[in-house]
This record gives structure tokens, C-alpha cells and sequence, in this order.
DNA sequence: CGTGCGCTTGATAATGGTCAAGACGCGTGG
DNA sequence: CCACGCGTCTTGACCATTATCAAGCGCACG
């Protein structure tokens, strides 16, 4: 109870800086959650040489912007990454967040350009990982191409949750899932899945599920008051898991 | 005007049977949209040889069900197929609608088995493709591997701006923009893009855009008084396509 | 010819949006 | 180090869109 907060939560970015070290796919303490998974230790090596490692990202750089050429897909290393696209009369349309290990970008294959722009909520890394030379890579080692398949089709099973989520469930329904999906990917990570800090804001938030800043705020009170959550500004403490998956009605995977 | 609208319509199953013929990829009049794209003939007949072409779906069979095994993809020839999950507490989610030359199934990679069901609105014909095959041509074939990949981003992209009408649009938008989706996929075909008949029920159009029939009629009926739309059960008469996009606030590709 | 399902329309209710005001927190600059 | 100011968050009052409930119509199919 009295561990900060910042050992549980973020001790994939801690203070000795990181990306001093030259890392690479196989010393990577996410390759277990990333493409490397289920790549021979070889394979890693061809996998590591194409992979791209720029300097951090600061917060609300661009890790692409939508209508620009596609020529890479992304691979979180630290920090938090979220996607949207800018609706046609001009709102925008948060469409995902994207955590350490998890891969963004593969929006951008279809046309050859980006649908949807991609800017970091903290100070994040990323792993470029240019796609021609995935794609030529995966020709020739069947597990890389399954794999990316795999995560494409993720991609697709999640988005339509979502879908689901925005069409059928109640505002406080939303919250508690992406809490639960939170907790969920920091569990993935072997980090706490009851405490946690938001790297998004509430407008972010609201944005993703559909719903007003008010509405976040007025969710988060009331499932403070049912004693699910503890919220203090962006750390949040699930304080019964078991009572909010009751209320997300929703089954919530890694 | 008098032409008789299931020629406009549906003249990919006249009543000769198509089924009867041997039909295969090169010889489809559907191949410019599905996979065969961007494939020389040789390539094709490579892929031809993998496809299987079973007999018509009846009006409620099943191409797939949600947890079965994952051995396939889906081209449609003819008809038209609804996918959908049952969420966690039993009720239905229309995830989507697939036409002619459209692939489905591609949910099912991720895990290995499906993650929502397929099933016809209407009689259908679908082409299955195993998926080992497929994947083991791609390797040796980089078009058909790149347009494999191109086709699941599109199905992320298109699944992201439903998330999008989803929780941004009002009922009046989410309906003239699946109209005008439905007529602009027509066009793909060569068909009418102004007068076509819908083969989902209303239940299944309010499901897919999280409405309830009721205000899915009530939308109907209020396009048919502002004279953009003329609604006979369900046929379907666009009078004023660009009243439509207006309401529709939303720009849609075929 | 009857029954039932799908569709339409109306009346009412509720969830979440809008508008408004104030509190809090954070970064900047004095 | 503190004060200021802006942006984010919270809370309240009111309103609108869409859901819910209810009833009736009509076509399709047995």
C-alpha cells in the first residue's frame, strides 16, 4: 500500500534513461508481448536488423499523421501512444490507445497512407519497423508472417468490441471496460492491474468511448461513490475488480 | 425508370443458376474486386486451385460460427452475408455486411477460432479459401501477400470509421451514411447506385448502427418526407444523392 | 383465410448532451 | 518561492435525442 506509484506502474521508463543502452529484439523485456513471439532466436536477429529505433517521442509529437505515406508500422517501447482520425466536419475520433509491447500503424497498409494520425500522450518510445521489409521478411519466415497476421486480425476483434461497446453499452459501462482493459494490458506487462495512472486526459477518454468530458467526470464520481474506484485525478485504484467487471457486463481479455 | 428493379439489382444470380456452370477466379465477373486483384493469370490459377466453391446458403445458414475452428476465409459471389457477435450478455451485435467480392472471416486468425458468426440474409454463394494454403501462397506470391494485408486494413479502417459514426453521429447521419455505403458498394458492382433492395431487416440496420427499429423506421420516414429517399418496404430509391451526403456529414468510399 | 412477424407511428421516459460556473493543478515567469 | 493564468476537471441545472412501451397495419406464409 505504500509502494509508489511510479515503481508499479511505469518501471518499463525508469530514471537511468533507457534508451542509452543499445537495445535490441532479443534484450527487449517486451518481446515476449511483441512480434518477436514465437521467433527463433535467428529469426530475432533478421527480425532486430530492420527495426528502426529513433529518439523518444515528447508529449503530442506525431508518430505519423493520417494522409501521409505509409511506410512503417509501430511498435510501443515506453510510454503511450494514442490513434485517431479527424471526422470529416473536423472533430476528432480517438480510435485507440496503443501501450509498451502493443504495435500501431497497420491502418496505413490499405491505401498506402495513413488513415488515422498517432501522437504520443507522455515522453514514449517506439520501434519503427518499415513494412516492406516486414513483408518480405514474413515471405520467408512463416511464424513472423502468421504472427503479423495475427495481430492484424487482433486489431479487427478489438475494433469490433469497441463497436459493440459504443453501440450497446451504458456510459458507465464503457469506463468500467476500458478500466478493465487498462488493468488488463498492465497485467500483460507484470505491472499492477489495481493502480494505475491514465496517460490520457478525460477529454481523451470521453473522445474513445463516445461520451462527454461531463460524462467521463460524472462516471468516475459515481463509481467512486459505489466504492469500485478510487480516482484521484489521473491514478486510479480499482478497489473491486470483481464489482467492476459486474457493472462493465463485458468480458475483458489482454 | 421502368426497368425492372431486379435487374438493376441482382444480376450476378439470374435465373439460369449460375452454380451450374464451372465457375472459377479467372472466369469471375467478381475478380476485380477479390482477391485475384493485382494477380497475373498464371498466379490466379495457382489461387483457383486452392478455393473451394460449396453449394448456395439458404436465407439464415451459417459461412461460420462464432468459437468454431478457423480454417477459412470468405469471398462472397452472390447474396449477401451478415457477421455478428453475441455479446456477453446474450444480446446480438451486427459487426457487419458483406456484398459480392468482399472478404470475411478474417476475425478468426487472431485466435484460431472465429470471433463472430456469419450468416446469409439471402440466399448466397461464398467461395471458402483455407487459410493455411492462402498463407503458404502469399509467401510465395508477394502481390497476393500485400493484398492479403491491404484487405485487412481495410477491414480495420472501415470497422474505425463505423467507430466513428458510432459515437459521433446522430441517427439521421448513421442511416443516410449506411445508405449511401450500400450505394456507393453498388456501384463497385456495376449495379444501380439509386435503387437497390436492402437484404437485412430493419432489426438488423438499427442493431448494425446502434438504433432500435423504431427510430431506424422513424429515420426512413423522415428522409422519405424530405424527399431524398424513397422507401417502398425494402426497396430503396435515392432521389437526391446529394441531400443525402449532406445529411449524411460523411464522406463515403466505395 | 388466419396467424405471426416485421414494420410503422404515437406517447412517454431516461440517458446523456449542453450550458454554465467554480475548483483544482500545473507550468511559467516574476 | 510564490503568484498568476490557462487548461483540465468537477458539479449542477436544464434540455434533446433516442429508448421504451404500446398499439395497429400489412405482407408473407402456412
Amino acid at each position: 500500500m505504500t509502494i509508489p506509484i511510479e515503481e508499479l506502474s511505469q518501471p518499463e521508463t525508469p530514471r537511468q534513461c533507457t534508451h542509452d543502452f543499445r537495445v535490441n529484439c532479443s534484450n527487449c523485456r517486451l518481446s515476449s508481448l511483441c512480434l518477436p513471439l514465437a521467433l527463433e532466436s535467428d529469426d530475432i536477429d533478421k527480425l532486430d536488423n530492420i527495426v528502426q529505433r529513433g529518439k523518444p517521442l515528447q508529449k503530442g509529437e506525431h508518430v505519423y499523421q493520417a494522409g501521409g505515406p505509409f511506410s512503417a508500422v509501430y511498435a510501443v517501447r515506453s510510454g503511450a501512444i494514442k490513434a485517431y482520425r479527424v471526422t470529416d466536419d473536423g472533430r476528432e475520433q480517438v480510435t485507440g490507445f496503443y501501450f509498451p509491447g502493443e504495435i500501431l500503424g497497420m491502418d496505413g497498409i490499405a491505401k498506402n497512407s495513413h488513415a488515422c494520425s498517432a501522437r504520443a500522450l507522455e515522453t514514449s518510445a517506439v520501434c519503427e519497423i518499415p513494412f516492406s521489409s516486414l513483408a518480405e521478411l514474413s515471405a520467408r519466415m512463416p511464424n513472423l508472417q502468421r504472427h503479423f497476421f495475427q495481430l492484424m486480425s487482433r486489431e479487427i476483434t478489438e475494433d469490433q468490441q469497441l463497436i459493440t461497446l459504443l453501440s450497446k453499452n451504458t456510459a458507465e459501462e464503457r469506463i468500467a471496460a476500458l478500466m478493465l482493459s487498462i488493468s488488463a494490458r498492465n497485467a500483460r506487462r507484470k505491472l499492477s492491474s489495481t493502480r494505475f495512472r491514465l496517460p490520457m486526459s478525460r477529454i481523451d477518454i470521453g473522445n474513445y468511448l463516445g461520451l462527454t468530458v461531463e460524462t467521463v467526470s460524472r462516471v468516475f464520481s459515481r463509481l467512486q461513490k459505489l466504492d469500485v474506484l478510487e480516482v484521484s485525478n489521473k491514478e486510479i485504484t480499482i478497489n473491486d475488480t470483481r464489482g467492476l467487471q459486474d457493472i462493465a457486463n463485458v468480458i475483458i481479455e489482454a
